[in-house]
DNA sequence: GCCCAGGGGGCTC
DNA sequence: GAGCCCCATGGG
């Protein structure tokens, strides 16, 4: 089977497996891009533990970010986990938003997207994930978002190679699947619910995995 | 106690 | 380029 054929086939099993995964679950597109930065290497269920503590402090929007104090900032996103990192890429984020568009979200959104995926590449602590995650679930851009899940399944099912690049990756899924991030949104999230159901670190081989006939 | 989670940066070779 | 370590909490 072509490799265009075989990712179609792939989300249809998946999607018909799972269903819709209602990404990103979140009320503002701000909220996507702070969960984006809190979510690095961190389970999400303490994301949104520190999600809840800056709303029940109503500190949710680029203003309360900008205003904020680092240390008061630190104790709020403390159960996310790296805090003392993570509270600074907060602040470091914040100043992007006021610098390129006054902090306003519906601004940002209007710039082009290689311009954009630049421009959060050189903030300090948001790498490719981060950035892509962005501009797909918080920018509506169609941009393919590549993780581990998504790098451990399909070199183990031989589609990609075992070391491939981030890049390398999302070539491979752009290249051969329609440009549309509806259809994006939606692959990333189901490969994520498989990765976690079915593909773990620890086991090498996952026989009871839905794509084991493909 | 152990392993890992919806990564990224800095360093080495 | 690859490999290693650090960041830190909380759930299984």
């Amino acid at each position: 089977m072509k490799n265009k054929q075989k990712l179609l086939a792939i989300y249809s099993k998946l999607y018909a497996r799972f269903g819709p995964r209602k990404w990103w679950p979140a009320e503002t597109d701000f909220e996507v891009m702070v969960g984006a930065i809190l979510t690095q290497n961190t389970a999400w269920a303490n994301v949104e533990k520190a999600i809840l503590n800056i709303k029940k402090e109503k500190a949710l929007s680029p203003k309360s970010f900008r205003d904020i104090s680092l240390g008061r900032l630190k104790r709020l996103i403390r159960p996310s986990g790296f805090y003392n990192e993570k509270a600074k890429k907060l602040k470091s984020f914040t100043n992007f938003l006021f610098s390129s568009c006054k902090g306003r979200m519906d601004r940002l959104k209007l710039k082009n997207t290689r311009f954009l995926r630049k421009r959060l590449l050189e903030i300090n602590g948001i790498g490719p994930e981060t950035a892509d995650s962005m501009l797909l679930y918080a920018l509506g851009k169609p941009v393919f978002v590549v993780d581990a899940y998504t790098k451990r399944i399909f070199s183990r099912h031989g589609m990609i190679k075992k070391y491939a690049s981030y890049g390398e990756v999302q070539d491979f899924f752009m290249n051969n699947l329609p440009t549309k991030r509806a259809l994006y949104n939606e692959y990333h999230a189901l490969i994520v619910e498989l990765g976690k159901r079915y593909c773990k670190k620890t086991k090498p081989l996952c026989n009871s995995c839905p794509l084991k006939d493909l």
